[in-house]
Formats: C-alpha cells, structure tokens, sequence
DNA sequence: ATTTAATTGTTAAGTTTTTCACGATTTACA
DNA sequence: TGTAAATCGTGAAAAACTTAACAATTAAAT
C-alpha cells in the first residue's frame, strides 16, 4: 500500500550512518559524482551486495556501470535521519563520560543538540563543561518541557540508572542513549539504545588470552 | 576431539558479560545459591532458552528445579575471560573521551589495566588524568614493549586513526578497542572491536523523526 | 559498430541467531 | 506417597541476516 513503510533495521541504520560519514569524509560531490557499491565495500569492509540493499531500503537507485549519486546518497540519508534538525537532548551525569558526550563536535554536526547537562553533585552544580552549565536535577522537567526535548542521555552510574531513566521518562523522553551499564525496564513505547561499553571487554580479554595459547 | 574448543561468538560474550555484571551487582553468592534462567531471563529482557544456551557453551550445567549455581556461574566467566587477572593496556587520545576511558573504575574492576595515556598535543603532556600522566607519541613503542602490551585503545580524532592503529600494531598490539568514527583497515589477525559510537543516532533520530507521524 | 568491463537489482541460497516446545527431573507440599 | 510446580537441556522451527549469483544494462574502448 502506498505510503506503508517497514520499518529500518538497527543494522541498516548503523550501516546507512557509516556510509554517510565516509562519504561525507572521502568525496566530494563536486568533483566525484558516483560512487559504487563494490568501492564502499572494500573500504568499509562489507559485502557489495548488502551495500545495494541497505541503498534500496530507502529509494536509492543507483545507475549501471556507473553507481550511485553521491549527492543523492548524502540527501536521502539526511533526509531520511533529519540530519538537517536540530535533535534537542540532555544529559544526566556531568562526569567524564557524560562531558565527553556533551562536548563531543561530532555529535553536533549531525544534529545532535545538547540543551542542558544535570548533575545531582553539588560540586558540580555551577561548572561549565563543553559549552554546558552543569545543573541541578531539580531544572529537569521544566528544561524538558520547556525546549519539548525528546531524547535523553544517561551517562549516570549503574545505581542512579533505573531512577534515572524512569524520571526522564515521566517528564516526556520517548528515546534513551543508555551509557550506564545498567539494564533498564521501561514501557514498551519508550525506545532505548544501550551502549554497554563494558561488555566489550568480554571480547577484548577472550582475544587477548587466546593469543597465549598457540592451539587457540 | 578432546580440548577442541569452537571460538565462541560476539554476542553470546557479550551476553555472558551482562550475567556476570547483573549478578555480582545483584546477588550474593552465600546468601542465594542459585539464580534460574527465567529470572535472569525477566531481569535482562531475554528469552530463557538463550541463557540456558549461553551457560551450556561455557560448559556450566544447571540442577533441575534449581537452577544456575551462583559461584559457579561467576567463577566460570571470571576464569573464560581471566577477569581475576590484569590486562594492560594503553590510551591514545587524552581528550575527554581518552580520558573518560582512563579514568572509569568500572573497567578497572574487571581487570583493565591502564598503563599509560598518550598525546601528541604538547599543552596535554604531562598532565594528570585518571591518575595517569599524559605522555608524547614518542614513548609509545618503549611503553608497549617493556609492560607487554597486546591491548590499545584509540580514542583519537578521525584523520589520525588509521596512522595510530598502524603504529600500535607495528609496536605490538594484538587487540585494539576503537571508538574513533574512522574504518580500520587492519592485517587479519588484528582483532578490532568498533565502538563507533555516532552510529547510534542514526536509530535515535529515526525513532525521533517517527514520534511526530501519527502513522508511524 | 562491436566488444569488453563494470555495475546494478534482485532472487535464491546459505548462515547465524533466536525462539519455541517439550520430555526429564527435582523439589515442595498436601 | 502422590501431585503440582519449577526448571533444565536440547532438538526443531522460525526468524533474521548475509552472501552468492547472474541477467540486464550501460559506458567506454577499440
């Protein structure tokens, strides 16, 4: 049915973002007009054929023998993402992760737009970081509302996490960037993206003590 | 065949590594002797069967109507992943990523073990950060040699990832943990674990974009 | 004009991962 | 003792995801 969209995966997602920031990063519309899929596969290491599918999912043609249109490639995706907008968000932790995140340019350049910072520490209440004031958690729902933020941070520690998360909820967030290692429960609607940094040491350290063992 | 052993995959380490977090953050192994797949199940949101799955590759066996010893659950994954033992590991990028990274005890108690933070910035040499000093580019090689570093940790801007990675391999590391946005392009058997965190808002700014259609 | 090489679009095949389903046990309790 | 409830272990089914394959087409080269 017309205007029936399935709704994108988070691997097609996490795919279609790095094409768009190598893209972005290694050509020039101007001068390159086309780039192909077997050219993005190689330097991203992927499959050619993922690659024309990922396009497909979100109505790009490429041309044969040729390839794809970098600046259609580049509008869809921002089209698509809103990289264009303004994404207003908060962040509730002032500590080193939730500075790194709040200053962090990259993120800005896609749209991501930090309103305000929170921190419960008293000593952190009143410190600029990243361009940011830290403060208070009591200004919490009246910044939300006030500047209608819909997506909120948590780079609190693991046992703020729960209280955290189900406080921003009540003040209106319907997306959640979880840096905190905690698992969250939260209603159904309210869609959440874990980052869980620390599982990655799982990987790294059964890497690292198969090296020893020459039969690994 | 006796001691051959299958490479066990991405996901389910990742897994694991959740199990081991929520337990020792949740039980105590003398007062509750056994923990169940279903309540492990309910905590994580998480089918049941994959846990069971998960504990059978790490050769853990349950006790029907019981469940999953406690102790013997923590000390299996303790001794998979040789969290009981220290792994160096070194920096590079003493931003506030690098920072964040070098300074956060969460990683410390599983046995990461940070043995220097590196710059190239001559106004962030020498500076305390985590308790470690920032140190010049220039000692990296001495660094990984004398504490048998296999570990490295990029949290370095895009342009200079490829040229760090490079240089930390020619050194010595075997593993490398990147949050930096760029591609690696690594011999084989350099195992690369991406963090890429700006990948993640592709999903949050397209479940954004999809509160506002009513049809969504 | 013909041939060659490159490239898409897409179907089919293959692989991996998750979920379901249920027999076999075991404990608790009436 | 017998019944009910809880739980594991595992094989089968389903779902999700990736890779392979190739006809169709196009541009470039000769």
């Amino acid at each position: 049915m017309a205007g029936q969209e399935n709704i994108i995966n988070r691997l097609t997602l996490d795919r279609l973002m790095q094409y768009y920031h190598w893209i972005t990063e290694n050509l020039d519309p101007k001068t390159e007009g086309a780039v192909s899929s077997s050219q993005l596969a190689k330097q991203l290491t992927l499959d050619d054929s993922q690659i024309r599918k990922d396009l497909a999912v979100i109505g790009v043609k490429g041309q044969r023998h040729v390839g794809f249109d970098i600046q259609e490639v580049i509008d869809s995706i921002r089209q698509l993402l809103g990289l264009s907008r303004s994404h207003p968000a908060v962040v509730l932790g002032a500590g080193r992760l939730g500075g790194a995140i709040s200053s962090y340019n990259g993120f800005v350049s896609y749209g991501l737009n930090i309103v305000a910072l929170f921190d419960n520490d008293p000593a952190k209440i009143g410190l600029m970081i990243g361009g940011h004031v830290v403060q208070p958690l009591d200004h919490l729902e009246s910044v939300i509302k006030q500047s209608h933020v819909l997506l909120g941070i948590l780079a609190v520690p693991d046992h703020a996490a729960q209280e955290s998360a189900d406080r921003v909820v009540a003040a209106g967030i319907r997306v959640i960037w979880n840096f905190s290692p905690a698992h969250l429960r939260l209603p159904e609607d309210i869609f959440v993206r874990h980052e869980r940094l620390f599982v990655a040491l799982a990987q790294l350290f059964y890497h690292l003590n198969r090296l020893d063992v020459p039969n690994g």
